[in-house]
DNA sequence: ATCGTGAATGGGAAAGATTATCATAAACTT
DNA sequence: AAGTTTATGATAATCTTTCCCATTCACGAT
């Protein structure tokens, strides 16, 4: 419950918290929402929240761990709720679309490519970019 | 010569296109250097050159494959001179070392993903992020 | 070398995203 | 329930980038 995962996280439990994350939840696994979005539907949900609070929160949450921020080429910073088994993402530069996929070979790959080079990894981003299926038919 | 590689790009060959082609040719395997960057060592070497042609030169730069964008985490925009044989980036979170690598089997790998769902890849962003051997040991 | 024209420049205003400020309101402790 | 601390919300401020437009520049023709 998100009750649960916000206390874990070492965060006071409220109201503005609360609505993000179940907002995310909801979400999330079907899109990615900038603070804008989070702060824009939670609004026409009537509830009342402040842009800065999404802002804070978002910034708390990718913090503790609960979200994940991706910046894609846009230049500004999208989230998703994290889960356990990390993924990469796959986004048409068409329609938006965005695919997750999984690669163990890459991943393992990485380390090496790290460890050659003396580098501890902590980190890292990858994003393919491409013409989706759909959007490929009708050029 | 930075003359030639601007009107091969179909670009006109202006004052301000030339400092910064030849500024990005001395610097850019040292380091990447923001738009702000480019604009205030262009200052400090005593040219006369306006913030937002900077901006302007390095979006057309990229547009004729002059240059590559990058977004690294910080949300703004850093570029590179764009050599032809492709490389992706280790970064070291401490003091901001780049280091460029090239992996086939990456390469190949990603085609694969893209494939199998569909995809036509056009583009991708790989970074890896980690503590480069130098900063590992005055922890 | 000079001229004319369309394209490029520079400076400031504008836009978009994000962070800082601070008085008010909401949480947890007692 | 009261007090203390922390979070919130509205607005201002900041940062990066783009837009606007009068002036200047580059380059082909003279």
């Amino acid at each position: 419950m998100s009750n649960q995962s916000i206390r874990n996280a070492g965060l006071k439990v409220t109201l503005p918290r609360l609505k993000v994350l179940q907002l995310l939840e909801e979400e999330s696994s079907k899109r990615h929402m900038s603070a804008e979005d989070l702060y824009k539907a939670l609004l026409e949900a009537g509830e009342e929240i402040g842009l800065a609070t999404v802002y804070r929160v978002l910034t708390q949450f990718e913090g503790a761990g609960l979200v994940v921020r991706h910046h894609f080429e846009s230049g500004h910073s999208v989230f998703e709720l994290s889960d356990d088994d990390h993924h990469d993402h796959l986004v048409c530069i068409k329609c938006g679309k965005i695919e997750e996929f999984a690669d163990p070979l890459i991943e393992q790959r990485q380390e090496e490519i790290a460890a050659k080079a003396g580098y501890e990894l902590t980190d890292h981003s990858f994003y393919l970019y491409g013409i989706c299926g759909d959007c490929g038919k009708k050029k």
